[in-house]
DNA sequence: CCAATAGATTGACGTTCGTCAATACGAAGA
DNA sequence: TCTTCGTATTGACGAACGTCAATCTATTGG
């Protein structure tokens, strides 16, 4: 029986929480002024799409079911330790969820999330 | 008469040039694997949104109408030179624009883009 | 022309970030 | 158990960033 341990899903849940308000209810950033813990909040999902590795690293996933890390070294021309990095990034911000089996590590998005971002730019 | 001139418009729209493509089309992110170019453009999207400052700024712009850049200062307790740097970078992104009415620079959001950059992040 | 005022620019500062070599961890196979 | 291999972590380095005091530019009013 094997037990597949989640990596940066819980984790990650906790570190960026964006309380329920700020994504699920309706654009807060057109709505009503955006609180300062809110933006704080807010402003660690938009760092973890600001860089060009992980930007094409998110495409790469999304362009799959799911992506090994060991897939990502190559198409990226990143080393194994700035890949690890970056995928720690998008799962501290909930845009990628990663399950371990075996010796692998394989990364899904989290289509939800990346709706809820577009939601909070468009009305 | 007067000529309204034009703050970060133009020259924005230069320096940060999304081609056709990538923010036109059907969700470049998803659909085929992001250009390393593409990844650069749409980062420094990104990147403008990532400053708690600037979001909140963003916040205040969209729910006005216009917006003063003298009435920004106090809301988001920061100086005037950092007001003007990050007025800038809003605008470099396309996110805002700026007209300049006598001694007063007004800002409006883009609603447009914002759409655009929704629109590449859910399908 | 001169004084006042809104905004942009410059220069400097501490902080954060992206990157990789070295190392540690953990799971599978012999 | 020992070795191998995929991934995470640590530590260090240079680059980029957010901030503001000081200064410059441009526009208005006297």
């Amino acid at each position: 029986m094997t037990v597949n341990t989640r990596i940066g899903g819980m984790t990650s849940r906790r570190t960026v929480t964006l309380n329920d308000d700020t994504l699920n209810c309706c654009s807060p950033l057109v709505g009503a002024t955006l609180s300062d813990a809110e933006a704080v909040d807010l402003s660690q999902i938009f760092a973890a799409l600001s860089d060009p590795a992980r930007l094409r690293m998110l495409s790469l996933i999304a362009s799959e079911d799911e992506v090994c890390s060991c897939a990502l070294e190559e198409p990226l021309n990143k080393s194994q330790p700035t890949i690890s990095h970056h995928t720690k990034i998008l799962a501290a911000a909930g845009l990628i969820v990663g399950e371990k089996r075996g010796r692998w590590v394989w990364w899904r998005v989290v289509p939800e999330r990346l709706n809820d971002v577009a939601r909070i730019l468009s009305d």
